[in-house]
RNA sequence: GCACCCGUGGCUUAACUGGAUAAAGCGCGGCCCUCCGAAGGCCGAGAUUACAAGUUCGACUCUUGUCGGGUGCACCA
């Protein structure tokens, strides 16, 4: 249960006001706190330890108060009867949610022919995190990998390719677009090539640019040909994402369905836009102006169609709005990206509200920081590459097989990769989404102390014990709680207000911080108290059994909200 | 230029709504496997929370300024 809640409950209720409810630092000041009496004195004109001592007795009747007293400047400390401690946490997670909401989560964003790199790690890991604790908190979640395959780059791509094959049907006048093109299959580690190679020769050659932007106005204006081949090789692509998907244990997404999709709701959007006269000529482009008045910042217009008549992704982030709106018609859309779009969708917000579609407080974007590596700039691999993902995953799994190799253990090779996946997700879970952070491979690869092997090793002792015994914990009592076992089952209470506080800030570090927290007090507890030494009493066994057994279903739980596995052995 | 984000031990990070003695990991100096798994536990050294004012009973947290770093500002996504 949420002991928080139920404590704060009680006690506002017993005095008949909200008493601000703290857990202290400090454990030893007691369960938790209340500054009640610090934050009414001025009003009351009393002092706050005159005004706490009018507080306690109230509080000192609550039948699960062990003790209150007063400390301090007049902060109100509060034991709970061990009893109490003991009977909540057996009862089982039920997590009640009388508002669910239909939430679109939109995360992943990987982009058709070009391979996936670390940027993509965030928004994958902890978009997944974040959609497996909505659904947790008994929310409708409908999770969108809004692929990026309709834009320049599928121009830059084309054009690559029309370079290197001038020959191939596609580009030719008689195109028909009747036969079978199978055969032009491209392999994904030759087609992850095209497009740097093309965005890198745009850069200087003006000529072959202008081409690709050609070329990607005319794929979306339905050229035969380009569109021909555009499905030879996204099939291709969108396998490629779904092997990534599967070796990074989140889950498959409701929908990838991405640009091209949206794109298809051009002449509906187009509609509502003339209708309310939106749009505006500008530079031969069409564009949407949503700065206001009270606008301090700079607030450029949205573009809906470009000089050349193509449509970016602003319009085709427009038309994917419209396209949830007449589907889902969800109560939020939560965006997860990299900080920098964070000017986009503030655009893009706007829209919405001048067309109807949402309103603004239904949309909302988490950006995340850069990766960066030792060197404060975005990490590179040793060759100064851009670190694509599969390298990152092979560097980590590497670690994770010399460190198997070290211990002598004999772990199977899947076992050793989950335990590796777990490191990497586990650093990027950890950090404040919202800053940048430094991805340093040693530390990342080195499986001691804070990291994702430290809390599946915890798990795995915890499972061990389990599986070793046969010690029926349906009935063990209450015997005497020691202080380790105290403190875990008080940490243990605290789950479920953690994951509600962890997805109403959106923040997965408070998660994944609180799962460390948690470890260390099972590892103290572990160390601490003996359960299957012959010398153990056995009632004391059995009410150790049963802590190991609530711990165990808790670190569970939290161990599959981040999308980890755990291991049998390790 | 305008706007937003960040600055905490040697390094990487915590501190939930403004609370009590700023908490961990790595690294450093020690200790613990005859004892349920040492990828573990325990002890120690290490901090003027960038700087300067202000608000408050109380500031890492809020306000202002300074310095330092990052990011964004229509035809890439």
């Amino acid at each position: 249960m949420n002991l928080y809640k139920f404590v704060s409950n009680s006690i506002n209720e017993k005095l008949g006001f909200d008493a601000n409810l703290e857990t202290p630092k400090n454990r030893e000041f007691g369960d938790f706190a209340t500054n009640a009496a610090m934050v009414m004195a001025k009003s009351a004109g009393k002092n706050p330890r005159e005004l706490a001592g009018d507080l306690l007795p109230k509080i000192s009747e609550l039948d699960f108060v062990e003790n209150a007293s007063i400390a301090g400047p007049g902060f109100i400390n509060i034991k709970i009867k061990d009893n109490f401690i003991w009977e909540s946490a057996d009862k089982k997670i039920e997590i009640k949610n009388p508002n669910p909401l239909t939430i679109d989560m939109d995360y992943g964003a990987y982009n058709v022919a070009k391979s996936l790199h670390i940027g993509h790690l965030r928004t994958s890991i902890v978009g997944d995190t974040f959609n497996r604790i909505a659904k947790f908190l008994g929310h409708n979640t409908i999770s969108y990998n809004h692929i990026g395959d309709w834009g320049r780059s599928m121009g830059l791509v084309i054009a690559w390719i029309k370079k290197l094959h001038p020959d191939w049907p596609f580009f030719q006048d008689k195109f028909n677009s009747k036969l079978d093109y199978s055969k032009y299959y491209i392999p994904v580690q030759e087609l992850d090539t095209y497009y740097p190679s093309a965005a890198e020769l745009a850069k200087t050659d003006e000529e072959f640019m202008e081409q690709a932007r050609v070329i990607t106005a005319e794929l979306q204006k339905g050229h035969a040909g380009y569109n021909a081949l555009y499905n030879v090789f996204i099939p291709v692509s969108l396998k490629a994402m779904e092997d990534v998907i599967k070796k990074i244990n989140i889950m498959p997404f409701d929908n990838t369905l991405g640009e091209r999709n949206a794109a298809k709701y051009i002449e509906p959007v187009e509609k509502i836009l003339r209708e309310k006269h939106l749009l505006e000529k500008s530079d031969g482009a069409e564009i949407i102006v949503v700065k206001k008045d009270s606008d301090t910042a700079p607030m450029p217009p949205v573009m809906f169609y470009n000089s050349r008549g193509a449509v970016p992704y602003d319009a085709t982030d427009i038309m994917a709005l419209y396209y949830r709106k007449i589907t889902d018609n969800p109560d939020k859309i939560i965006y997860l990206t990299d900080s920098r779009q964070k000017l986009h969708f503030e655009q893009l917000f706007r829209v919405a509200e001048l067309t109807n579609l949402f309103p603004t407080e239904n949309l909302e974007h988490i950006g995340y920081g850069t990766i960066n590596g030792a060197d404060g700039k975005p990490f590179k691999t040793r060759d100064g590459n851009a670190a694509g993902l599969n390298d990152i995953i092979e560097m980590v799994n590497n670690a994770a097989r010399v460190r198997v190799l070290e211990s002598g253990k004999k772990i199977n090779n899947e076992i050793t990769e989950s335990i590796a996946l777990a490191a990497l997700k586990f650093n990027d879970l950890m950090h404040d989404l919202r800053s940048d952070y430094i991805f340093d491979p040693e530390s990342v690869t080195s499986f001691e102390g804070r990291t994702g092997p430290y809390i599946l090793y915890t798990a795995v002792r915890l499972n061990s014990v389990l599986k070793k015994s046969n010690v029926k914990t349906n009935n063990s009592k209450l015997v005497e709680l020691s202080k380790d076992e105290r403190n875990l089952l008080i940490g243990l209470l605290d789950f479920e207000r953690t994951v509600q506080v962890a997805f109403d800030n959106r923040a997965t570090d408070i998660l994944a911080n609180y799962v460390y927290d948690l470890c260390q007090l099972v590892n103290t507890f572990y160390h601490n108290c003996p359960i299957l030494r012959d010398d153990v009493d056995e009632q004391i066994r059995a009410q150790r059994m049963k802590i190991v057994q609530i711990a165990f279903n808790t670190l569970s739980t939290v161990i599959d909200l981040m999308g980890l596995k755990i291991p049998n052995e390790m």
